[in-house]
DNA sequence: TCAGTTTGACTGAATGTTCAGTCTAGAAAC
DNA sequence: GTTTCTAGACTGAACATTCAGTCAAACTGA
């Protein structure tokens, strides 16, 4: 609403700069040891100012995974609806939440270890484990309509949407921990092409990964196009 | 080596004493939040001891968690080798990672809170980092060389065996968040059973749930019966 | 056997630092 | 002139770690 001289903006722009600064603090030094004047000299301030924004510590550190899960969902999911198959989609979904995204210079990159901070700290926090809690909601319930929807155009077998969703948002939690961890063993590639393999063998659709030497190339790929629907995915059952 | 007037025994003894009260309090309040007074107190003596034996913070609560890890996985794969199938073993591996252990007065409860403190420190400190990989190999390679074990004994089809192993480490893990937040649709015996129910698929052996109406009773079972093992595990294939 | 010495276990009282949150007052907008 | 923002300086509490010793058991040598 309003502008100041210097040109930072409306108090609504204020925050979200903030919450932006958290969450790079937040990933670079983790949860607990972000402090106050990280984020304040961040943002350019000072560290009364963001007191004066979010009434706590805690407050901003919420809001700030709170923000940065949401705008994760809406890009990933907006990205999503434009594919016309259900095993496209499927495969979307799961890219999301493994391969990198782009990073937008206002889409702070979700990072997965962020996820790691979140659920430790909804371990122990009320406040957080609701945030969390509806986000896995969410994202399950995601999973499962586009199972039914799947089904219901003759692409997935007969399987209970439920326990798919259930199991799957496991499976690529598991994976994100290795992926955030940098796990030699598992990276962002791998985990990606095993969460295909399970879930077309689990719905009974035919997968073959695209380039087949190239699991950096396909990172490559998503970088580089950024309307280029990924289109893989083959139906044939 | 020393026996103390007070019978509080020798330095080993307080080692460890300090260790477990350190796992308790962890669990508790979770890692950063672990304050060395907690610790001394709970281990009745005084936080100047507790620096005394272990020279920082950081040490002391590293080497509880290794520990911590090092019996849970001790226990478990000593139960897992006495049981004679393939089948039977990767149930029984499984159960200990989404079951709770009968808790021994002198087993402290792995809890899957620790995990998860575990994953996060990880992320930002290089030690324990280190703790963490050689555990996930540990883990991987078990279940690596359980199922090349049933494969040679014609109990498990054809599948890579690493990439199973990594499949399903993740999908455990990706459980452990659930049952250690938790999350009030995926409780253990859910996961227990999801879980059974892929590396069954994957593996090509049938497995029946024992107790159809009673996940709760199977854990029960669990802590009743020391000994007995469970054998619903049958292979036909 | 026993004074003297060493050594490891242990403690209470500092010390110093780090931070979240407050206070005061000035600048900008309306 | 009043409300909304903003920052610099400050406060108070929480805590890890240090220090200067105490205490008792174990060893040593005569």
């Amino acid at each position: 609403m309003r502008q100041r001289a210097d040109g930072s903006g409306t108090a609504d722009q204020r925050r979200e700069q903030m919450l932006r600064a958290a969450l790079e603090v937040i990933v670079e030094r983790g949860y607990p040891d972000t402090r106050i004047a990280d984020v304040a000299q961040r943002a350019g301030t000072s560290p009364a100012l963001v007191i004066y924004y979010f009434k706590t510590k805690d407050q901003l550190l919420t809001e700030a995974i709170r923000l940065s899960e949401d705008t994760w969902y809406a890009t990933g999911t907006s990205r999503v609806a434009a594919i016309d198959t259900a095993a496209g989609r499927l495969e979307e979904l799961i890219a999301m939440s493994c391969l990198p995204e782009e990073d937008d210079a206002d889409a702070p990159n979700t990072s997965w270890l962020l996820w790691l901070d979140l659920w430790t700290q909804a371990a122990r926090h009320p406040e957080v484990a609701g945030v969390r809690q509806k986000f896995d909601e969410r994202w399950r319930d995601t999973i499962t309509s586009l199972v039914v929807e799947g089904q219901e155009a003759g692409e997935f077998g007969p399987v209970s949407p439920a326990d798919f969703a259930v199991t799957l948002s496991a499976l690529l939690d598991g994976f994100a921990i290795q992926i955030a961890l940098e796990d030699p063993t598992v990276d962002a590639g791998r985990a990606f092409e095993l969460t295909m393999r399970f879930a077309a063998g689990e719905l009974g659709f035919t997968w073959v990964p695209r380039h087949r030497a190239g699991r950096q190339a396909d990172v490559g790929q998503r970088l580089a196009g950024v309307g280029a629907v990924r289109n893989g995915a083959r139906v044939d059952r």
